[in-house]
RNA sequence: CGGGGUAUAGCUCAGUUUGGUAGAGCGCUUGCUUGGGGUGCAAGAGGCCAGCGGUUCAAAUCCGCUUACUCCGACCA
């Protein structure tokens, strides 16, 4: 490829509206434009990446057994009715509706769609297991697209889906997908973790999160240094404690006057006590398909509830904090001042954690008051009890007791067990050898090819801009003359470009009449991994410059060698 | 959904407080110059000041509404 002819528009300036790096250098490096919020229009280099990334997905999904298709993304209402999911879906859900009105959407995902395919080809055990996959755009209402192509409301997404006879072949398939997406990800030179997700109210045998690791990520990991426990934060947890440390002394419950100490904090320091000995009492409003209703929620004073695993605990489609009329009204007393004592007429449920609490504080459910010395059991009791709480760095692994640790990454693929959700409402079925109808079982497994190339641009860039993983790269290797007016220069670049065209390596070269510096920096914020320098400098010595992108380490070469040069760095890079 | 911010040239932003008919840097065009990390000089082109409606002799500027973009929060008692 020609500089002079590429279409690939860089910027000096950073964009007002980019904020993290991946979305800075892939603007500023002429790789995409925005469209409008969460829509953006890939530009030749960033096609190319894309394209890579698909193709190492196809590869090894192919290798994993799987095949290729390509699915409407327009998708008809009835599906989803039949699914039951055009009511739950919710606002995410693009939905339109054709000239006679009727109803469609544009595809989030292609459960509906796959599984409407295979129930009227597949009728027999014979058929099974199958693996399709496809790549293409997807479309999600995003609540609010950020970090460019982090979060887009248009993505193109690979999407496999797997069809089983049973637990046990399903479990074939994803442990199959789990080890592709494991050299995945590790083939486009990127720092992951696989880590245990929250499989909401479906269940099955799990669910794991492919996470890049980037300070900038979405999500918060918990993971253990010293074995290989890795969860979300909605799903992890930590070996939980079996007594309070503190005095077991058992006191008399009293009710204390606590003028205006609403939080945590001016509770702990009026009354001198750790948070550990407060219990966090949260009203929440519960919302279930057919009805709502209010729950209480207790957890240590020093612990955040997690919402999705509230959300879990009560298969409910949606949990939000009360408002504050309502806990008045509840409670009898202002927010600050809720506890669980005497708190009747509505589900309790307490993280574990609470229970062993001696001599607790909680509020007294009266305004300035607080209730001293509470025991759980003498006291109070709760409903259920089940773990409601975010882990925090230095709580005990659940597996080794290791202090586990956290940090963020964004999630690129995510692999899931979905049992008979979808077969079972569309009525995908086999007859197995004895001739018994079931239920196919199914597994789907996504991987976000934009955010994935995001991501890598999170992993590896500096101050200059991108430095792409080889096997990504859109091109591996630059060549800059400094003076493309020197004919010396300009032919001597254009045989090398020749050269290494014609060795298979994927190369550019800087034919614009352009300053040195102008295009150095162009190749620095465009990424490539190698780039071959051709001046007065090198021509005196009869050598060729080849120049690391990582770290500006640099060869000189005889002309000669200089594929065998690029080559054998290529592969070195590779490599590591 | 709630809250904040922003909207002026292709990009980054001044100008708005105190109304008087539009600016800088970069980019772009042309010519010369220079040629190893965004060269220097000169001459140009380029704006319905997001949109709509008010106030006024006069609005980028004041008032109201709308739209778009962006950040924060998704309420932790």
């Amino acid at each position: 490829m020609r500089m002079s002819k590429l279409f690939a528009p860089t910027l000096r300036e950073v964009p007002a509206e980019a904020e993290v790096a991946s979305h800075q250098y892939l603007l500023r490096a002429g790789y995409i434009r925005k469209t409008a919020a969460g829509m953006y229009s890939y530009l030749p280099l960033a096609w190319r990446v894309l394209r890579k990334i698909e193709n190492i997905v196809r590869e090894e999904m192919d290798q994993a057994g799987g095949q290729e298709v390509l699915l409407p993304a327009l998708q008809p209402a009835e599906l989803w009715r039949e699914s039951g999911r055009w009511d739950v879906y919710g606002k995410e859900l693009f939905r339109l509706q054709d000239r006679h009105e009727r109803d469609f959407c544009l595809g989030p995902t292609h459960e509906e769609i796959i599984t409407a395919l295979v129930r009227k080809e597949i009728n027999s055990w014979r058929d099974l297991p199958l693996l399709l996959y496809q790549i293409q755009t997807k479309f999600r209402d995003e609540i609010r697209p950020r970090s460019g192509l982090i979060r887009c409301r248009e993505f193109i997404m690979k999407d496999l889906y797997s069809f089983d006879r049973d637990e046990k072949g399903q479990s074939v398939s994803y442990k199959a997908m789990y080890k592709a997406y494991s050299k995945i990800f590790t083939r486009c030179g990127l720092k992951f973790k696989a880590v245990e997700a929250d499989s909401g109210a479906i269940g099955g045998t799990g669910s794991h999160e492919f996470m890049v690791l980037a300070e900038t990520g979405e999500s918060v990991i918990v993971y253990c240094p010293s074995c290989d426990y890795a969860a979300n934060l909605e799903r992890a947890v930590s070996t939980p404690a079996t007594a309070d440390p503190s005095s077991k002394v058992e006191q008399p419950l009293q009710k204390v006057h606590t003028p205006s100490k609403y939080s945590i904090e001016e509770v702990t320091g009026f009354l001198n006590v750790p948070a550990s000995k407060l219990v966090k009492t949260l009203l929440y409003r519960i919302i279930y398909r057919d009805r709502e209703e209010l729950a209480v929620v207790a957890v240590r004073g020093d612990r955040d509830v997690n919402e999705i695993k509230l959300k879990n605990a009560l298969q409910a489609l949606e949990v939000e904090l009360a408002d504050p009329i309502t806990v008045e009204r509840v409670t009898g007393a202002p927010v600050g001042f809720a506890g669980p004592v005497d708190l009747q007429g509505m589900p309790i449920l307490a993280d574990p954690e609470v229970t062993l609490i001696n001599n607790a504080v909680v509020g007294a459910n009266q305004h300035d008051y607080h209730l001293i010395n509470v025991s759980y059991g003498r006291d109070w009791t709760a409903t259920k009890i089940v773990d409601l709480k975010n882990v925090i760095e230095g709580d005990p692994c659940p597996r080794c007791n290791a202090s586990l640790k956290t940090t963020r990454g964004i999630e690129v693929g995510h692999i899931f067990n979905l049992g008979t959700k979808y077969s079972v409402a569309l009525k995908a079925m086999y007859l197995d050898e004895n001739g018994a109808s079931k239920p196919i079982i199914m597994g789907c497994y996504g991987i976000g090819i934009p955010r994935t190339m995001a991501a890598a641009v999170e992993q590896h860039h500096d101050r200059d801009g991108i430095i792409w993983p080889v096997s990504i790269a859109p091109y591996q290797v630059s060549i800059v003359p400094v003076n493309y007016n020197d004919k010396k220069q300009r032919l001597l670049a254009e045989e090398l470009y020749f050269m290494l065209s014609k060795a298979n390596v994927e190369v550019v070269i800087d034919d614009r009449d352009e300053r040195a510096g102008v295009k150095f920096n162009d190749a620095d914020l465009m990424g490539f991994p190698l780039r071959i320098t051709i001046g007065p400098r090198s021509l005196k010595d009869k050598k060729i410059e080849i120049r690391r992108r990582l770290d500006g380490m640099v060869w000189l070469v005889d002309k000669e060698a200089v594929i065998d040069k690029i080559q054998t760095e290529l592969a070195e890079l590779t490599q590591q």
